[in-house]
DNA sequence: CAGTGGTCTAGACCACACC
DNA sequence: GTGTGGTCTAGACCACTGT
């Protein structure tokens, strides 16, 4: 294991060769976490690549793989001519796959959830087309209740396939729909979804404490694998008076 | 199996050596376009890296820049000791700043503008503190009604920093908000919007022939230059029930 | 085993911004 | 001018996959 370092411009970036965790990576993780910290302050210069290079004994592409990756993530701000900048901090996180529970927890909200029921059925027609689904083929439906603090705010219907994935009312109650999908092997590549509003039935209205007609924000997001077959689709219902949907927009791409 | 004709597993790719622009860069614009084409068909497996760049006279790491291209935006898929192959079809735009006249545009609706009021003011307060914008210095509000095939969509308040911008209502009417802030110089990096929904009320139900308490989708987004101020914030009320946001979620990151 | 993409190096020349 | 990041090359070794 071999050490190096630097002390003028930058953060303090300690290498180790020896890791399975590739250099550019290792690298631009502990800038990451120094722009985090503030260490890097937004307005300051950084050294240029070929310091950086020489101080922590990399090539300057490596550095320029590492540089590119906060690029990427909208961190920093590189121009021909001038030099590298932090970007401010209003924005952090890209847009991603996010799900109610892990937005709650972050919130410090105490989320729960209530499973109204868990069967394999056959399903709505357009969610069987959107999941591309054989003709004798079953679907999971989950059906739950999700709130914050005891008090509800989503009615959550999720569509899933069948294949190889076994549920339990338990394991959704104690983590996220998506958690329990990795867990069964079933790895999210990207999605697609809809947001839209509506009155509330009075049924829905019911079940989510809330007043006959008051405005409901609806989710409808499908997910697919890397193959590009389908793995889920939500159909979820919001109380728009107690959540609403907060996300960043990263930089646009070239 | 063996190996088949190198050729037949990759598009027709020229490049002009003699372009400002660069070679990565006419690599992966040009297959992109062969993806979308569909002449790269999804299940395939492409010619490794070697071979392309053997035939088309590049190095390896320009070939790979052009694919790491790709990766970004969701469109192939890498695997160490597999090859590479296209994505499913399902998704090809990465979330991004868009504009509701570039979507409406885009499907076909005639979009139109009206705008109701164009002014410079003080501002609330919240949208000062958010700008933040010096005490004696004014901003612009643009209030706006969005059409399509005349049938009013959207009500859109705008206001944005008004040092060194000036704005028309003939620009507004014809282009996009955002439009006229880049030919000003004001390029935006990043931003944050919150969507949400509540009640019309009886105003808002006359501006967008819209009935009264009927459910609108909100939306407040605010973007920044990269060095992180903030150059404009969007308070946007649409009817729920003729619009809803559709958006692509992207790969997540490593 | 052979083939794939992933990582890393050590150079080179260029476009652009500021002095 | 000088200094910056952007592009490009020609190698090398490694980790992983399927045979």
């Amino acid at each position: 294991m071999t050490m190096s370092h630097v002390g003028e411009l930058m953060p303090d970036v300690r290498l180790d060769r020896g890791s399975p965790v590739p250099l550019y990576f290792q690298l631009a993780l502990q800038l990451e976490q120094a722009i985090e910290d503030g260490r890097l302050a937004e307005a300051t210069q950084w050294a240029n690549e070929m310091t950086i290079a020489d101080q922590l004994r990399l090539s300057r592409p490596t550095v320029r793989q590492a540089m590119q990756h906060l690029v990427d993530r909208g961190l920093i701000v590189r121009r021909r001519g001038i030099g590298t900048r932090v970007v401010a901090s209003h924005v952090r996180r890209r847009v991603q796959l996010s799900s109610l529970y892990a937005d709650l927890d972050r919130a410090g909200q105490r989320p729960s959830t209530a499973v109204l029921s868990l069967r394999q059925v056959d399903g709505p027609s357009d969610v069987r087309a959107a999941l591309a689904v054989a003709q004798d083929e079953q679907i999971w439906e989950v059906v739950r209740i999700r709130s914050a603090n005891d008090r509800p705010i989503a009615h959550l219907t999720n569509y899933l396939i069948a294949t190889g994935l076994e549920l339990t009312a338990g394991q959704l109650q104690s983590g996220s729909l998506y958690g329990v999908m990795a867990k069964a092997g079933l790895d999210i590549h990207s999605g697609v979804q809809t947001i839209g509003a509506r009155n509330a039935s009075a049924e829905e209205a019911k079940l989510l404490a809330a007043k006959r007609g008051e405005a409901m924000l609806t989710v409808e997001r499908t997910v697919f694998d890397d193959s590009g077959r389908a793995l889920e689709l939500g159909r979820h219902l919001y109380v728009a008076n107690r959540y609403a949907f907060t996300m960043n927009l990263p930089p646009a791409l070239p």
